[in-house]
DNA sequence: TTTTTTGTTGATTGACGAGTCAATAAACTT
DNA sequence: AAGTTTATTGACTCGTCAATCAACAAAAAA
């Protein structure tokens, strides 16, 4: 029965079925037995690949990240002009994978996990570390030295508003986010270039 | 022994002692005994007052919220003109109280908890309803008819910063969230004043 | 062909935890 | 004084779960 090189297969199964688990239980609190379950195998295999229920925790939270990182870049690529890229940041960041339960659930506990284990306050600050940077990026050519100022906020924002779009009852809107966004960073030009 | 009238005083002791132990261990993974045994009683009767370990999670997130919108309340009393009380709002939302553990541990896991429990949820919407209208009421004057808009993307603002402020390493910096934040309302005023 | 490496699981261990219950005791009521 | 309500806990039930282990199977290496 067993086929070599099932390594990756097996880890790439799990990490998916973590997060899948994370989403549906809302929390944490799942089982390595219920991961395993869903990604069709047993729990024994699942602590042989990885160790311990945090390092799949922690697997999870990467590959959330690459995720949202892959998605970024993608929009990035056909994005025109400095607004161009800041609108395509925002279009990934408020698109309708991320507003998926199992996205939602990740960030939200990730975000927990990030108050206590270390490991994952790392990945929390390479993925900001990131939007910083593209955001940095495209709004150089429009504010010159203050694109730092508004990165900042602008980044701030956009965790704010997925938090309130995620967390009120009835449908999120990825949408109305994005317009929003771009209304403060308008605002934000218009006081600059005074 | 038994003294009549605990009922209220154990209640108080045992939400108290629910924050601290989430800011202590960082999530919702506190064992009721451990709550009872820092309230100074048994699990047994924790349970008895409680019924469960979801009410007395949904005990705590009221005490913080009234906590919170306790803070909001005072420092609005002594604020004066529409500026003041935007500023009233800001300091008591980012102030010192706000960043320690406990309520750090508080909010984070509480927004984990509105994800799958209705009552929290509901609780969530009600704080955030009261500080909208607090911000609204403060933008009026200054923004007119734009004031709820302004007030939606400050709100956000605001949950944003907190997150940041609370996720990054090193010290949490309440004062620079307030004046980003301050900047933020200053290039809305000004945008809409042309 | 023996040996080693890789894949796989059922069964088990050892620990922990939410909630219940019976029992005890003090205070208050009648 | 007898009965009721309130306070309180130790002991217990019943369940769960992370992690380990022994054992088996197949492919690759020797």
């Amino acid at each position: 029965m067993p086929k070599l090189g099932m390594e990756p297969i097996r880890k790439e199964a799990l990490v998916k079925a973590t997060i899948v688990e994370i989403g549906r239980v809302g929390s944490l609190d799942v089982t390595v037995s219920q991961i395993a379950k869903r990604a069709g195998m047993s729990s024994a295999l699942a602590h042989h690949y990885f160790g311990s229920k945090e390092e799949m925790f922690l697997a999870a939270m990467r590959h959330i990240m690459t995720l949202y990182g892959a998605e970024v870049r993608g929009a990035l690529s056909v994005a025109e002009g400095p607004e161009g890229r800041i609108r395509a940041i925002l279009r990934a960041s408020f698109s309708p994978g991320n507003f998926r339960r199992e996205a939602v659930g990740a960030w939200l506990n990730f975000w927990v996990l990030a108050q206590t284990v270390p490991a994952a306050r790392r990945l929390l600050a390479i993925y900001q570390g990131r939007l910083r940077s593209n955001l940095v990026s495209a709004l150089r050519p429009l504010a010159g030295d203050r694109a730092e100022g508004i990165a900042e906020s602008l980044g701030a924002l956009i965790d704010g508003l997925y938090l309130r779009e995620v967390l009120k009852s009835g449908a999120p809107d990825g949408a109305a986010a994005v317009e929003l966004a771009l209304r403060h960073l308008e605002a934000e030009l218009k006081r600059g270039a005074v």
